[in-house]
DNA sequence: GCCGTTTTCGGCCCGACTGTTTTCAGTCG
């Protein structure tokens, strides 16, 4: 049992407790711990060895032993209990948008509806019609809501939601009277996979620029529009909501819907309990307005340090801020090159010059050009005899350059015996060497493991690449184990790579925050084909960022010399 | 079900919008 998959049926629990109409706070409790458990770093099993459960947060001593049931037994008596008196098509039934608990509560007992098929079946028919609360509109809107899910509204990728933000705030921006405007929610805090996209505005003509939100080209359909709030369905079916605040509450508001819920949660409590309520109105003593205008402000007036959006996720950052000892964490400006782009001597679509170039251009001190290897053919693997040419050009190249240096690497193939595709001696000439994991995705756990091990163990291989192989809608990543993946490149000094290709970022956050709690090196690379991709490595910083990495952690933010350095100490030693 | 510089009991973040009501419950974030 994994972490991810214990969580999972804390979170069945609550859904299956809201349907019952339990004690709302019970409810919150097991969503909580869900969550806790989900962004956790170690493992349960090895907490629950040395008796640490109870010192996650919202884990106390009932929930410590639920977990240790499920590692023991592989399942928890009181789920399959509550398994039994729910029927499973429920919970499908609060997956739609505008059903809640109640809704489906009310709809089971009346007409012993337990699946999405027969609610629509009903609704169709207009059997629903005359429930208590329940006439056309909420009928429309179940209707509405069984098309989303039929459509599956499932999450997107960062990437994506971050091209339909700007769209929004380009569009909005294009009118004088809005004064202020910034994304906020999920999109804001970088997360890698988003549901909704959230936006707010500060003008001097709230009506108006609602009216212009729900007027944007690609808005479908209309979902709500109020002074202060309004939702819209683009025509992908994705959500945006517009809000709309004063400019003396804009840093509350941005805080608020920036969220975390849970950080939310957290920060209020906290102000709370030293007599000051928080809204997105802003900070208030009883009636009297304290601050808001800027986060800024809020922070310092709670004597905090100002947290990174990426960071506010109630993971310790709080009390963190409260103590002012948060990890410096990168920023963009810290790194000083790419690490993983593709030429044209394999599969990329730009020469080293040009390459080179454009990172001189985009302020780099460095970039390392890593084509593949030579027996991954469909990507043009470079050969022995060319990747011999490519060093002299690197070199060439390297001498007409006072400012800038091209690090000749490679991507090598771990082959299927965990040795690599180029012999010692080339790798030898190398002055970057990423290992990757191109065949034999089907293996076993520690077969896989294995592999990747032995690629570490080599001394010349400084980094892994894309350590998962998660590929966005196409494939989860492959097994492997990851805590004994962490355990020998801390010994062999081996980097783990953040991936910055969109539908990569491998390792993820969760992932890159263990590396970093243990002490592993990270090292950001695009997997860039073209020029255009090199920017990627934003993506790759926010997962850095929330992996709380700082510029120690991440050989990117290293001069070349200090790279250098470390590689030597471990190819000599 | 968790948690404790008001507490081991009695709290648990807070507000907007919708659709149904005729003052509010449900849903959402």
């Amino acid at each position: 049992m994994t972490n991810q998959q214990i969580a999972k049926i804390f979170r069945e629990i609550a859904q299956i407790l809201s349907v019952k109409d339990e004690n709302p706070f019970r409810i919150r409790a097991y969503e909580k711990a869900a969550q806790n458990i989900e962004n956790l770093t170690q493992d349960l099993k090895e907490l629950a060895k040395t008796g640490k459960l109870t010192s996650i947060p919202g884990i106390g001593q009932d929930l410590a032993l639920k977990i240790k049931e499920i590692l023991e037994t592989g399942t928890l008596k009181y789920y399959e209990e509550l398994k039994k008196s729910t029927p499973p098509g429920l919970l499908k039934i609060l997956e739609i948008p505008s059903v809640g608990p109640k809704t489906a509560k009310l709809l089971y007992e009346k007409l012993n509806i337990d699946s999405i098929e027969k609610l629509e079946e009903f609704a169709k028919s207009g059997k629903l019609y005359g429930l208590p609360g329940i006439r056309e509109k909420t009928i429309e809107n179940i209707l509405k809501g069984i098309e989303l899910i039929k459509k599956g509204k499932e999450r997107m990728p960062l990437y994506k939601a971050l091209e339909i933000a700007s769209s929004f705030i380009d569009y909005l921006k294009s009118f004088s009277i809005v004064k202020k405007i910034s994304e906020a929610g999920s999109v804001r805090r970088r997360k890698d996979t988003i549901k909704d996209i959230d936006i707010l505005v500060v003008t001097s003509d709230p009506l108006k620029v609602s009216e212009e939100f729900v007027n944007f080209k690609k808005v479908k359909e209309i979902l709500a529009k109020g002074t202060t709030k309004s939702s819209v369905l683009t025509d992908e079916d994705i959500q945006v909501d517009l809000r709309v605040v004063d400019p003396e509450c804009f840093g509350s508001a941005l805080m608020y819907f920036t969220g975390s819920k849970a950080f939310n949660i957290k920060f209020r409590q906290l102000a709370l309990k030293s007599g000051y309520k928080v809204n997105e109105y802003g900070v208030f003593k009883g009636e009297k307005r304290v601050c808001g205008a800027t986060e800024e402000e809020i922070f310092d007036f709670f004597g905090m340090e100002y947290i990174l959006p990426e960071l506010r996720e109630d993971q310790g950052e709080i009390e963190l801020a409260l103590n002012k000892s948060l990890p410096k964490v990168i920023s963009f400006e810290d790194v000083k090159g790419d690490l993983h782009v593709h030429s044209k001597y394999s599969d990329g679509g730009y020469t080293i010059r040009e390459i080179a170039d454009f990172c001189r251009k985009l302020g780099f001190e460095y970039v390392a050009i890593c084509d593949h290897s030579q027996s991954l053919k469909v990507a043009g693997g470079v050969s022995i005899e060319n990747l011999l040419k490519k060093i002299e050009e690197v070199k060439k190249i390297n001498s007409e350059y006072k400012d800038f240096k091209v690090l000749c690497g490679a991507e090598v193939d771990i082959l299927n015996d965990g040795s690599l595709d180029y012999p010692q001696e080339i790798l030898e000439k190398l002055d970057l060497v990423i290992a990757a994991i191109h065949t034999g995705f089907k293996q076993s756990k520690s077969q896989l493991t294995q592999r990747i091990i032995k690629a570490c163990k080599n001394k010349y291989v400084d980094i892994i690449a894309h350590p998962t192989g998660r590929l966005w809608g196409q494939r989860e990543g492959y097994e492997i184990d990851l805590e004994e993946i962490i355990k020998v490149c801390l010994q062999t000094q081996t980097a783990l790579e953040i991936n910055c290709f969109p539908q990569r970022l491998d390792l993820n956050d969760i992932n890159a925050k263990k590396a970093v709690e243990s002490g592993v090196l990270l090292s950001l690379g695009t997997d860039a084909h073209i020029l255009d991709q090199i920017h990627f490595l934003e993506l790759g910083v926010s997962v850095a960022r929330r992996a709380w990495a700082t510029k120690e952690n991440v050989i990117n933010c290293w001069s070349w010399e200090k790279i250098k350095e470390w590689r030597q100490k471990r190819i000599k030693s």
